[in-house]
DNA sequence: TATAAGTTTAAAGTAAACTTTAAGGTCAAC
DNA sequence: GTTGACCTTAAAGTTTACTTTAAACTTATA
């Protein structure tokens, strides 16, 4: 599919997918003779998964370097290290969601605790029962 | 406690702590006669239910609607559908993510099988491995 | 053939969320 | 009484993440 397609596809502006493609988060699998850009479906999927980090508050700089594309020279030694780095940073993000679900879960219950009871919800209540200081 | 020993306390600067009482996001809890800024341990707890909220990717006037100063209906209701999409979110990254794994896994395998035949990587895998769906 | 819809690039513009700068006032200690 | 760490404000500057603009090229349809 062309930009367009992807674009109508992912509701993420063409101008955006572009941009995307600058800073070295995505690139289209080919060009046309006409410098079209072409994208198949995984890119689509790359795409996706891009918005769906960054809907999570994840920068730009985060996500590329989670999933971003990188020019790397062939190279039998550095490629076990990029697929292990990129295991890595994996991982960590894994990590932090999990975290981040933890804080939800434990801010829902906070809030849940502050309804039943009744009362007026306090911004404060939010956090003290979560990370007592 | 005045405003510095806030900042060391949450690990926000002075100056945003004043940027987000401009933007209505809380206020000190008194002034002295002198001007400065008197802080509790309610603004304490308060600006980290801040912090705690950005961390989870929510902007600024997301955390104002919800627990700003300015009167705007605190209504529970909605944060509670804020707090579920995310978590929604969160799980469906997180599946991808560990799809990710699996097949950096495979890869791997797939990659050392090759080279202990004595081939050559060849530029469409290293595609495959650097641009994971 | 020309009109429209879609594509290309580089570059300028915008909004959110700070961060820094400038010019000064307060106050305990030496 | 001056040094230095603290505080004040307004305003300008910065970074991130787009968004818009401008000028031009491609391709299908009328």
């Amino acid at each position: 599919m062309r930009i367009g397609e992807l674009s109508r596809q992912t509701g993420i502006s063409s101008a955006t997918i572009r941009f995307y493609e600058k800073e070295g988060l995505l690139e289209p699998t080919m060009r046309h003779g006409n410098g079209y850009r072409e994208y198949d479906t995984d890119a689509l999927k790359h795409l996706m998964a891009i918005r769906c980090a960054k809907e999570l508050g994840f920068s730009l700089e985060e996500i590329r370097q989670a999933f971003g594309l990188k020019e790397e020279a062939l190279d039998k030694e550095r490629i076990f290290d990029v697929l292990d780095k990129r295991a890595e940073d994996i991982n960590s993000l894994i990590e932090r969601l999990h975290q981040q679900q933890s804080q939800i879960k434990e801010l829902k219950q906070a809030l849940k605790a502050t309804w039943d009871a009744g009362q007026c919800l306090q911004a404060d209540e939010f956090k003290s029962l979560t990370n007592p200081t």
